[in-house]
DNA sequence: ACTATATAGTTCGATATCTAATCAAATGGA
DNA sequence: TCCATTTGATTAGATATCGAACTATATAGT
């Protein structure tokens, strides 16, 4: 119905940013209404990647993890230090820093999050060719590791 | 070198979501950084698809063609405005509406910022094994297009 | 051991973006 | 013709995010 339009000449690297920058906007905005408590994508991710790859991690990592400045975790961190959805404590190692752990009510929301998203996934995955979708995923993670790797050098 | 975490199961739609979100996160910031006289990514791409399509075309239009809200384009609309880039008058079949022109401005503006653009993305594809990043292309646009007529019936 | 530099985190100010509410004009049905 | 509904645009308020400046601690070179 919409005959979105490529901003770009077709198959370059302009309409490659634009379908991922239409992309990124629909799935966040349409997450965020769906998350439980008011709360975002952002903190649903700090969440989840504590759950899955073990919490204890300073908020650097978790800037580092999701290529946000030190600035956002801070702000991220923070938010969910208020709802109580995890704990930081000194970093034995290190008096600068912090570590980042996660509370019992954080699993839960972890857990009623993805309950929340999971209709949403259903219903769009009905919407499409799931293994064409999923075919992109190696060319983005290279182009992910290259901007990563350009951004480096500055 | 960063070992960046697809805070999902390999391959699912969890990882393809955030690896898009980081991409447009780093793409965003590098553009926007790169962009000249303090413009953003969001200002260039409408002046952008004004030159590409024509101009004359309402806010709503624009909004739809970049799946933003119509209260995020009156934004940008009013933003390119103070900087003289475009120029806006009623609509003659629509009393609500007005019309976003280019001035002579935005069309410069719009040179002066592919100028910018260009060595980076130059960089970029020095990093990137172009064939296979925009193979995604297609995957994107079915997935856009997708979300796209989810989104229209809510 | 001292000093210079680097690093972790925070704060500040600016801006983009969203949702919800509002206003004005257009449209369609009784 | 009039009223209810729809639609284009704006406004208001909240929040995420950035870059830059700052503080405190750690590290490295002499």
């Amino acid at each position: 119905m919409k005959k979105a339009d490529p901003s770009g000449p077709p198959g370059s690297m302009f309409e490659l940013f634009n379908e991922i920058g239409i992309i990124h906007q629909l799935s966040t905005t349409a997450f965020n209404r769906t998350l439980p408590d008011g709360l975002h994508v952002s903190h649903f991710s700090v969440v989840n990647h504590l759950v899955r790859l073990g919490d204890g991690k300073t908020p650097l990592e978790l800037a580092r993890a999701f290529q946000v400045t030190k600035a956002n975790m801070t702000n991220t961190v923070a938010r969910l230090e208020e709802r109580g959805l995890v704990a930081t404590s000194p970093n034995p190692v290190d008096g600068r820093s912090k570590l980042v752990h996660l509370t019992g009510e954080g699993r839960a929301f972890r857990e009623r999050a993805i309950g929340a998203l999971q209709p949403m996934i259903e219903r769009i995955e009905t919407l499409i060719e799931r293994d064409l979708v999923l075919s992109a995923i190696p060319a983005l993670r290279h182009l992910r590791e290259a901007l990563d790797s350009d951004r480096d050098e500055h």
